[in-house]
DNA sequence: CCTTCCGCTTGCAATTCGCAATCGCTCGGC
DNA sequence: GCCGAGCGATTGCGAATTGCAAGCGGAAGG
């Protein structure tokens, strides 16, 4: 999707399109964080994203195809949008977050998400998936909807975040 | 595990441990393609992996917690093996292989893994990190085993690299 | 010996990163 | 009309990382 890439491994391809130190964060904060502008994205950065790094991985992934940009006009409120192909890497988030919680040292209130979407399983990343493609896409979701898993996970990072602060 | 994390989020501690542009593809080589040794690793890449940057990236695997090395004297076959922490990535390649043959141009031969893996699902992966378990810590596997995942993902490749040649 | 292969190191140029400061723009208030 | 706040970025620059080529010391084979 961007000059040539080194193979044709489909490994390789998904390195190649968010294989560096920022770019899954930022997409992470899109999906689970619900930050759409700049500047909640560099702002509520865990990690302390500098500015021209989050501008030119945003320009990156729009041009790869994982984020929209959606204009308002110079100087004013540019939103971020996942793509479908975006979309799709809940199951590698779940996974990655998954593998994260068991062999690295995480804080409470930013592991509950990984954990619960580890406990909810195949099926909850598909609601989840439904949920993001009516926010990010505006594909209404199937009616007759159980509890939304954006609140789940957000209310359970509150809660979690809650506790530690205690 | 290496200098101080970013942040506490799990998937920030999965992009610190391997989230660069060599790392996966030096665990795939030795999860996939069975290659143990430097000079395997190295000459056998399909992305051309440079030799210093190959011997830094071991070096911080090992360093890490996902790869062993295992001396046989200077100058002598040095072997690499997957601890268990590297093993449980499994799930984490065949997430991104699906993601990378649906969404990135792929050739054939390198992407029937991705494949052969999504289409056997959870239970297929499990046999696989048995297989590796046996392989690369010594742990013999429960008997009666089906036919070997190993086996399969080597003849797939092997098949459809052949057919590509004609 | 002499060659070959082994894991790796070194030198060096080019690229990328990361921090701080700043830009041009728009909007609301007065 | 002007000011300040907020917006999405851009610029400058030193430091770190990358990638290519060449070479190293040891071991094994002839």
């Amino acid at each position: 999707m961007v000059a040539a890439p080194r193979s044709g491994c489909p490994i390789n391809a998904a390195v190649e399109a968010f294989g560096d130190r920022w770019s899954l964060l930022v997409l992470r904060d899109i999906m689970f964080g619900g930050r759409r502008h700049f500047r909640e994205l560099q702002a509520g950065s865990e990690e302390g994203i500098a500015s021209n790094i989050l501008a030119d991985r945003l320009k990156r992934l729009v041009h790869d195809g994982l984020l929209t940009r959606d204009e308002a006009g110079p100087g004013q409120k540019a939103t971020y949008s996942l793509t479908e192909q975006a979309i799709q890497l809940v199951p590698v988030f779940a996974q990655l977050g998954s593998w994260g919680v068991r062999h690295r040292p995480t804080t409470p209130a930013l592991r509950v998400r990984a954990e619960l979407l580890e406990r909810g399983g195949p099926k909850m990343w598909a609601d989840f998936m439904d949920e993001l493609r009516e926010t990010h896409l505006g594909i209404a979701r199937p009616t007759g909807r159980r509890r939304s898993v954006t609140e789940q996970l957000a209310n359970a990072y509150r809660t979690a975040a809650a506790v530690s602060a205690t």
